[in-house]
DNA sequence: ACCATCTGACAACAATTCGTGTCACTTTAC
DNA sequence: GTAAAGTGACACGAATTGTTGTCAGATGGT
């Protein structure tokens, strides 16, 4: 803070306030146009049917703004799908810290605000699960490195709630991969039919799948012979 | 053989042999060789990277055959789609037929068969899993329904295999929707993995993941009146 | 031998889009 | 008030691609 004289107002040639506005205030505010109205472009028509042009309109600037904050298409789209997820962990992140309780109401809590973002944005669905893929090598690297992500948190989750029961890594980080995979294929399913069916019933789904793996984890560690359900 | 006289090649002022081939085994043939080659192209350059003349290279045909054949490359994508899940199929049902006994072997089967198809033909992996989705909304709903073949064929199984253990409807479809997508997903990490991994693991994060799931809801069914997490 | 059909190579045209440049107008600093 | 920087609208060239059309040569039936 106090660094309001950072570039007093007088000697500079270059990067003057604009009605009230500093340049670098207002190059952010058009970088978080044109992301949000990329979003929304892409995320409605899709990405390869999305123009730059199009992107531009639907922010209310110009393509020369465009190229001020991104070199191509493909950058915003790969900053729009950071942005989201962003959000998305965020929201899922709240969702955990305002129902601290049973393993089983935070899982609820978790899924339902997972599936009930996607549900309330279709065009961010539609981005994150669907225009990500097939852009590029790089793109689809970066979408493999959040879905891992996503698999990490899952496990830590699960051995956090679930002391001691650690198995082998490589088994474990591939099953949390399917998991991961199951949600977001539920996700899809839901998405593509136009989130036909409740979402008490997904997030019914996603937790059977989610409570069969890791009791099935927890019992096959303990060496069951005991009833599955005692816990 | 022996169908030498399908078109007896006497008056058809169209459709003369040529080189000994009749003009339906010459379309045929064409239409087959651009089949293969753009499965060869899309799977490696990707489908929007992929351009009809480069299609018509690989396969050693001109233009004027992709268009006798296919209407354009969203055409030949779909066709080439289709035809990879029917081999994709055919592989699968081989192997069940062929492994023929306990639940676990059939299922270690199946899987098996499944994962080597991808990691032999890494271009129809990418073509099946990526390069499909987000080319337009038709695409994607076929998409959809080949996995909800999957994922039926999937309930069905497990009806055969362990019968009187059925389900709410739509909760037992939202379930293997998810299972076909924890398998895809795996799918998908190995692959853009370089098929790192052994296939061995994958097949088993694979089959935890089903028999879980499986034996959770025997189990459910078997205790319907409690639920044994509510307490 | 002759003509219609088949084939392959490639030209040609239209349409699209990217990325940059121009120009008139507005706002700010002095 | 003036000049420089900021803004917006739009034009422009370049490149790419889909799709159809042309044309010379090969092949087949009679």
């Amino acid at each position: 803070m106090a660094t309001m004289s950072t570039s007093s107002p007088s000697r500079s040639p270059r990067g003057r306030a604009y009605r009230g506005v500093s340049i670098e205030a207002r190059r952010a505010g058009r970088r978080h146009k044109i992301l949000q109205a990329g979003v929304a472009v892409i995320g409605s028509q899709g990405f390869h049917a999305t123009t730059v042009k199009a992107v531009c309109v639907e922010a209310g600037l110009t393509e020369r703004y465009f190229y001020e904050s991104f070199s191509n298409s493909e950058a915003l789209l790969c900053e729009a799908y950071a942005h989201i997820i962003t959000q998305l962990r965020e929201r899922i992140a709240a969702s955990l810290n305002a129902h601290q309780g049973q393993p089983d109401t935070l899982m609820a809590a978790a899924l339902t605000s997972y599936y009930s973002y996607l549900r309330d944005h279709p065009e961010h669905a539609r981005l994150i699960m669907i225009e990500i893929l097939g852009v590029s090598p790089m793109v689809d690297q970066q979408y493999r490195r959040v879905m891992e992500e996503f698999a990490q948190f899952l496990r830590s989750t699960r051995q956090a709630l679930y002391p001691g029961t650690a198995q082998d890594d490589l088994h474990e980080s591939m099953v949390a991969t399917g998991l991961i995979g199951a949600l977001v294929n539920m996700a899809m399913r839901w998405m593509l039919s136009g989130y036909r069916e409740p979402l008490e019933s997904v997030v019914a789904a996603a937790q059977t799948v989610l409570v069969a793996v890791t009791t099935h984890l927890a019992d096959n560690h303990l060496a069951s012979s005991e009833s599955p359900s005692d816990g």
